[in-house]
RNA sequence: GGUCUUGUGGUGUAGUGGUUAACAUGUCUCCCUGUCACGGAGAAGAUCGCGGGUUCGAUCCCCGUCAAGACCGCCA
């Protein structure tokens, strides 16, 4: 037995006691003839105290050491109200050092000074930090509350492959090269989605997993290759029960995890809506700075900027921040680059300073759009106009960037507030000019609106799916739709996205040979866990929620993985490497 | 694939066309009986990411390269 008690745990109440305690020196205060350690383990930290004979073991204690102590409990002379654990103190009999440390390259602490490229380098030291194993912890009190919520529905918890096949549409799959069949490739799972399916078609009704999924895109601060989804199906559930049913279960996480009591529903916006107030599918509606479309207003503008976009089928859509105007050129230049990235081609900025307006483009601007303008958006001095003219997507995307980013500037975003959405209606394709078809937005198996069935042989970038998404302070959550069910239909829709009968029958040959015996309505919803724990856990980076993740250009700093493998091995697998 | 930013003792930063390369923290030694970010005195520790160029002289300017970060594209 090493330990008696753990060391957070030690209370006035345990004065007297005779323990055993392990742990690292998290921190020695050596005082002469006197010398404090602060010993901690995952529980957190207690101070030990050696005097007289044991003062030269303690000397040669060092930070990182692992120990095991054996001593007394006893109330502090000076007591400390910041630790849990301030008002006692254990005071040495014996003690044995059980593993030495060297010197370690980041500071074990909350506030550590590495950078993250040093952290995730020695992570097994980074993971030590009292913060880290805290997110941790929080996580897997996310992962188990809606594991019991999940189970208490009646849900079944099934395991899919991880090799599997892999499908055209949607990210890059990752390829595992096949040693028995020369040439051939599995693919790890983007998602389960085809095998949940399958479940339903099974008749399992009520599936889960706690399922790990692979991506081979670029990674972003909230994106990695590998991540985890709480993946969901049901059967002869509805778009609402299915909604409900997500709510009560992120209710349940946000009350155990957090102690907060959310609003139940949640609010609902249509795509359409959401795109037309907020410039996106995932809105952060914690702060106002809506999307204006003032393109009715310059109608008849003479600004050949305007005139230009309205002609070419382009909107004219605004947003008004307030206690703006006092930015400078520099200011005015620096957002104007931002918007640029993200496509817009130029940034009109309208300052409301004395009744009128100030800015490059103001003397464009006649009498009565001006007064059209301050009557619409209801303008007061000191507030600052952005306007973009372009296609729909560039509006959306310039403005929805620029809210947010104005918000963050201006502080409106407060830590700790939990603003959840439910975006429904979303389309149910997308067009892409590059390869002149339309893509299914969600993926090829969602379920259109009935009432827009007929679109879809008359426009069907109009059809409206039954899908929907979650959405938490701008991060979408998860996703998800009710699926195909009629063979039919599902034929209809790889029509549409322009398979030819070969593709159908290579790449979901099985799966539609499944819906020939007898499919139950079915849907469901995949909810990002590292997401969550990402926004419950306050940080800015899903690789603070993860205990070892790879970095911005896929690598991981510790074990140096991916790394090149031997010639036997390629030739094992019928690999060569060819640049 | 692209844009931008960064690279200086173990760690995190400052700085300069000619320096003994600065500061904090960490490390080591000595002193200290109530510390808890302990305090005091001292010491060690850096080919200024790598390669090339400009220059009498480069850590500093230029080019390339590598590495890291943020974002765009991409992520059904």
């Amino acid at each position: 037995m090493y330990r008696t008690i753990y060391n957070g745990e030690l209370r006035i109440s345990d004065i007297n006691k005779e323990v055993e305690l392990v742990g690292w020196v998290a921190k020695k205060r050596n005082l002469g003839s006197l010398t404090f350690i602060d010993l901690r383990d995952r529980t957190g930290i207690c101070q030990i105290v050696f005097k007289e004979n044991d003062l030269e073991f303690a000397s040669k204690l060092r930070n990182e050491y692992v120990i095991h102590v054996f001593g007394k409990v006893i109330e502090r002379e000076s007591k400390n109200k910041n630790l849990p654990t301030g008002d006692v103190e254990v005071l040495v009999s014996k003690c044995e050092v059980i593993t030495t440390s060297e010197t370690t390259p980041l500071i074990i602490a909350d506030e550590t000074d590495a950078l993250e490229d040093t952290r995730l380098k020695y992570r097994y030291l980074d993971l030590r930090r009292p913060i880290m194993q805290k997110k941790l912890f929080e996580r897997a009190k996310i992962t188990k509350t809606m594991r019991n919520f999940l189970d208490d529905e009646g849900f079944i918890e099934v395991e899919t492959p991880v090799l599997g096949k892999s499908t055209p549409e949607g990210a890059r799959d990752y390829l595992v090269p096949s040693r028995v069949h020369p040439g051939e490739f599995y693919a790890l799972p983007q998602s389960p989605q085809l095998f949940k399916q399958l479940l339903m078609i099974a008749g399992f009704e009520k599936y889960y997993q706690v399922a790990r999924c692979f991506r081979d895109e670029d990674l972003r601060a909230d994106r990695q290759l590998d991540f985890t989804q709480v993946d969901i199906e049901t059967s002869f559930m509805s778009e609402q029960e299915i909604r409900r049913m997500t709510e009560k279960m992120l209710y349940k996480v946000m009350k155990e995890v957090k102690g907060i009591e959310i609003k139940i529903p949640f609010n609902e916006m249509t795509w359409q809506e959401a795109m037309d107030r907020f410039g996106s599918d995932k809105p952060d509606v914690r702060f106002g700075y809506e999307l204006n479309d003032l393109s009715d207003i310059f109608k008849n503008s003479e600004f050949k900027v305007f005139k230009e976009c309205l002609i070419n089928n382009g909107l004219i859509k605004g947003i008004v921040i307030d206690n703006q105007a006092s930015m400078s050129r520099k200011d005015i230049d620096k957002v104007t680059e931002l918007a640029k990235k993200y496509g817009a081609k130029g940034l009109v900025v309208l300052k409301f300073i004395n009744n009128n307006f100030e800015g490059s483009a103001a003397k464009f601007i006649s009498e009565l759009e001006k007064e059209a303008l301050v009557n619409k958006l209801n303008l007061k001095e000191q507030d600052v106009l952005f306007i973009v003219s372009d296609k729909f997507n560039v509006v959306s995307d310039v403005l929805g960037f620029l809210r947010c980013y104005f918000a963050k500037e201006k502080g409106l975003i407060k830590p700790n507030t939990f603003a959840f959405l439910w975006v429904i209606d979303f389309p149910l394709l997308e067009w892409n000019d590059e390869d002149n078809r339309y893509y299914a937005k969600h993926h090829p198996f969602t379920l259109p609106k009935m009432e827009d069935l007929p679109l879809l042989d008359t426009d069907p970038g109009k059809v409206r799916a039954s899908a929907y998404d979650v959405v938490l302070n701008g991060y979408e959550l998860g996703g998800g739709s009710l699926r195909i069910y009629d063979p039919k239909l599902q034929e209809k829709m790889f029509e549409v996205l322009g398979f030819s009968e070969q593709q159908i029958k290579d790449n979901f040959g099985f799966f539609v040979d499944a819906f020939k015996y007898g499919t139950p309505p079915h849907g469901g919803l995949a909810l990002g866990l590292d997401r969550v724990a990402m926004i419950l856990t306050g940080s800015d980076s899903l690789r603070d929620v993860i205990a070892f993740p790879k970095n911005a250009s896929a690598k991981c700093p510790m074990s140096d993985a991916p790394s090149k493998v031997s010639d036997k091995q390629l030739k094992e697998l019928h690999i060569k490497i060819t640049d």
